[in-house]
DNA sequence: TCAAAAATCAGGGTTTTCCCTGATTGAAAT
DNA sequence: ATTTCAATCAGGGAAAACCCTGATTTTTGA
């Protein structure tokens, strides 16, 4: 019998043409999200093998949704499916429960390879991401806490990440959050000593990347 | 007879995701491209109806890429495919020389419409960009010169925007262009003016919109 | 060729960010 | 119950960014 999947990508055209590409590959497509909010109400619905999930989506972004769906259907395993090959963010994935990482470089084959990996209980890594792995001693599947350079971020932390991503001065961001402004130079600068991001545009890649802010 | 047509997009998984809908409706998909560069080799092998073009692509962006296509190729119509809806891009994108500009969230028959307006020589805007137009009294088709809030960036201005969105300090990006300091804030003060845009985290969402710099 | 624009640099000033130390309060976890 | 951590704030200083004016040289386009 086939594989169930469900898709969530917040780019229609993306949907499509992936659902396209795996109804080739003989595998069922049960249902497609648009964000992690109705990924995680279809999941519930539809309880496939597996649910294919875009990082980076607007309204309610795919860690947090891979880590709902992992709790409520233990059973669905989700492969992540992201533009970015970095390590913090492999390892956020899996620590919400991925247990696939596919990059959108890849071809569908490698999808597909995944997708039958992840079902009979296998981890899938894309190749270019595994090789940054070989060389380092560090594993996958880690606690957030045992994680080498991952510090989680507070709600205000995010918050303050998020405003100044978007451009805003530590003055402006104070006002907003009704706090000093050396309480906002306080969040910035931890922020970056957890992160290890040192500048305003690194965090902002960063922010768009963990799809804290939009480019749009 | 089919409508003949190239495709460009940096993931391949889009690639393929796009031939896979394109095949279904018709249009026969000569050849895919994985950059700007390819793209126009591809162009000018192949002299198709129309290219299907994502802007931000590394090595040689969409933009770029277009005005080349439509310099050596003005039979061959391009058609704009992004993630974001911004009206300087839009303008950029007309006044580089593409006749339509589809959203990546739009669906395939969206892009379909558009395939078969601009290879009988209409134009094409996805409705939600061509409702961003129909209030102001603004229209496309011009020239970079009369776009109401555009300038062209000179070619330090490309690099020194880079840099800075690539998270770099004013003195490290002097040493690496072996200027002043005053050259290189004299720079980001004049395309922040041209840009409209005052704040780094906003330089660098405009860096990866515009493609000059990746996310990862 | 002549004017416009790009690219270069400087002086001098204000604002913002960056970095350190240190401290208090309250909540959550052990 | 105690410790750890989030969240709050402050002082003070160094560095960087921001903003203005003005000027020279080179490149480029009309």
């Amino acid at each position: 019998m086939n594989i169930n999947a469900i898709i969530a990508d917040d780019h229609t055209i993306i949907r499509e043409g992936l659902k396209s590409l795996l109804d080739k590959k003989g595998v069922d497509v049960l249902a497609i999200a648009k964000n992690g909010r109705e990924a995680i109400e279809l999941a519930i619905q539809h309880r496939p093998d597996v649910v294919i999930m875009d990082i980076s989506m607007p309204d309610f972004n795919g860690l947090d949704a891979t880590a709902v769906i992992r709790e409520e259907i233990p059973s669905t395993k989700v492969i992540a499916l992201s533009m970015h090959s970095d390590k913090r963010l492999v390892n956020r994935m899996f620590a919400s429960g991925a247990t696939g990482y596919v990059l959108k470089e890849s071809a569908i084959d490698e999808l597909y390879d995944a997708i039958r990996e992840v079902n009979i209980g296998n981890a899938y890594l894309s190749a270019s991401i595994a090789r940054m792995y070989v060389d380092s001693s560090e594993g996958l599947f880690k606690d957030p806490e045992t994680m080498p350079d991952y510090k989680e971020l507070s709600k205000k932390e995010r918050h303050v990440l998020q405003l100044v991503a978007e451009g805003k001065k530590t003055r402006d961001i104070a006002q907003e959050l009704s706090v000093s402004v050396k309480t906002v130079e306080t969040h910035r600068r931890n922020i970056m000593k957890k992160l290890d991001i040192f500048s305003i545009a690194g965090l902002t890649k960063f922010a768009i990347k963990e799809g804290i802010i939009s480019l749009d």
